[in-house]
DNA sequence: CCGGATCCCGTGAGATACTG
DNA sequence: CAGTATCTCACGGGATCCGG
């Protein structure tokens, strides 16, 4: 893929300080439905955010997990750790003793995920203010045309 | 952060292939808040198939994208399109002529945001195996268990 | 008491039909 | 061609209940 012809040097330059790796776009297209599923299922915010908690924290139970990922229902979050559990990302240990006891934590798979999520945390870290910006200019455009 | 008491040496190895910054959990809790704002914006699946076809294809019409983008209906492709371009992720161009005539483009900070998620989607394609093997032993141990 | 299953309801996604 | 309008329905959130 030749960039070149359609962005500034500038634009690319930024653009390289995050990349990791080649475009997905030259995939085996029967492959390619395939990644698009695995993308769907894991590209969301929920499961974005209990994999950086986890990687940051180790080994969470149930109840601390629900006040570190801020927002998230105690459904959602069951429901997260489930198919994250499934998807071979997470384990689940239960403790049979009372009150429950039921940690989580990431496995090598899982914690891979996160670094691959890591380079979007950065970004969105670093952009907040342009998109901030963008959105104002958008919204003035919006307001006055 | 110290991963080495969490994670075996093989583990991390692993993760460090993907790895591409430091992790976000050690930000300013401020902008943490923010960070989470607009990673729930931008980490939805739409939005990444659609950052990975302009950043595939350059410049595409409407028709042309809806084609690419593998199941996304109308409505989402238009909402999901005006909402990139709200934060600057693409522009929009619209050529007065008969028959209507749009174009979408990456900007910089778009194309820098779809290089961010480019760990992502080199993560699922080389995991899929791992990922449906997990799933079924999952599926095992829940149908006999 | 903790972990989570269940029920009920509202929002928002998806399909289809229509318009400038 | 590039959207908007409308309908329907599944999914997410909140409250409540339950098993260990």
């Amino acid at each position: 893929m030749d960039v070149s012809a359609r962005f500034t040097a500038e634009e690319i330059e930024r653009a390289r300080r995050y990349a990791t790796a080649i475009p997905p776009a030259d995939l085996d297209p029967r492959i390619g439905a395939l990644v698009n599923e695995l993308i769907g299922r894991v590209a969301d915010k929920w499961t974005m955010m209990i994999l950086d908690i986890l990687a940051g924290h180790g080994e969470l139970r149930f109840t601390r997990l629900s006040e570190l990922v801020e927002g998230i229902s105690q459904k959602m979050l069951t429901q997260t750790l489930r198919q994250m559990e499934r998807d071979g990302l997470v384990v689940r240990t239960v403790h049979p003793v009372v009150p429950p006891k039921v940690e989580y934590r990431l496995t090598g798979l899982g914690l891979s995920l996160g670094s691959a999520f890591c380079g979007v945390w950065v970004w969105a870290a670093e952009n907040l203010e342009q998109v901030e910006q963008a959105r104002q200019a958008f919204d003035r455009r919006a307001g006055t045309g």
